[in-house]
DNA sequence: CCTACCGATCGGTAGG
DNA sequence: CCTACCGATCGGTAGG
């Protein structure tokens, strides 16, 4: 072990400011994806927010796709932490949903950032492609195994599609964010989400 | 007038060649913007398609914006053709949504753009931002006018509000895309589309 | 429409 | 983490 290598201490140690620090960078990169999407984010540009060289970052990320991933899985523990309620009946799954919503209209940089990552990730060779492609499916599934359990104790309106309803609840979400993002004021993102499941049951939501 | 200036005559004249070749060089343009977005398609790259030099589209248009502004008013051109049919009544107009989510669904190319498009705009200093806000509240008006006629005529079921439901309609159009870009095969957009119609409609469609 | 060229910016490497 | 540097690419201008 040479001299100015960092120790895996319990104690103070070095390893877990190197952690702390590359969180943080992660975190500012997200803001940055947000802000001027993936593309328009330079490394330079991310860097300069973290307040070092754009050749700092690559110390921390072997590329700009490597970054991109952990901003993704960052993403995804803080959505599933949100998503996943410990416990699950399908009601308090659509609830959850619509909270989704309103705690989205909070954050509009998180938004952002997935809004133009998703529209850039739809060609085949985009880095985020393969992420997207499962966060839809997943997505989908578990909004479709929602309202399946609603549909058994007979909560759904009869005709309703429980697999062709799930998709239209994840467009939904997805389209409303663009405009929403788009003119901020004219769209209820949460007013119309809960609409189209109040459109969905027999008797409306509580 | 100078010597070299190519005549305005109604013959064969050198300015209807120029405008057709124009023509041709916004079409490729939109395919380019298609296959790689607005932000990764180059003059250079467009350029090629049109097998010319960067330099010789800006004997066409004055700069890269004003080359995508070309573009987004030829869509409208398109999409007015097809979104405004001589005679409207009010179901006439939710068929032509359907149909026109079919027609999409034939045109991959101009939904990449459109879609692409719609997200970097979000930015309040896109070059398209304010041609977006105007599509978003036009194509929201003419959703909400059609279903007020519906509401009217008792066709809507009681507790459907015209204008959510409106917005609902195009984010539902807009989400799809995404989707169906991203993994085509899973997502049927008219179906989900004309399922969304039905649960708005007392009495189903035909 | 062309060639030639500009300043700016990009991701990444060498080497410390 | 840094400086110094690389080759590639960008939109746009000069001048014809």
């Amino acid at each position: 072990m040479s001299a100015g290598e960092p120790k895996v201490s319990a104690s103070s140690g070095g390893y877990a400011k190197g952690r702390a620090r590359r969180e943080q960078i992660v975190a500012l990169a997200a803001e940055a994806y947000g802000d001027v999407g993936y593309h328009g984010a330079s490394l330079r540009e991310i860097a300069k927010r973290a307040g070092i060289s754009h050749v700092g970052l690559l110390y921390y990320f072997p590329n700009r796709e490597a970054l991109l991933a952990a901003v993704l899985e960052r993403r995804d523990e803080q959505d599933s932490a949100l998503l996943a309620p410990r416990v699950s009946s399908p009601r308090a799954v659509v609830q959850h949903l619509l909270d989704l919503a309103e705690h989205n209209a909070r954050h509009a940089g998180m938004v952002d950032l997935y809004v133009r990552l998703a529209a850039e990730a739809v060609a085949e060779d985009h880095p985020a492609h393969s992420y997207f492609v499962e966060h839809y499916a997943s997505t989908r599934a578990y909004v479709q195994r929602a309202l399946g359990e609603l549909a058994e104790q007979g909560m759904l309106r009869e005709g309703v599609d429980a697999q062709a309803a799930a998709a239209g609840f994840v467009a939904l979400m997805d389209g409303l964010q663009v405009q929403w993002l788009t003119s901020p004021g004219e769209v209820d993102m949460a007013g119309v989400l809960r609409a189209y499941v109040q459109q969905l049951l027999r008797e409306p939501l509580q």
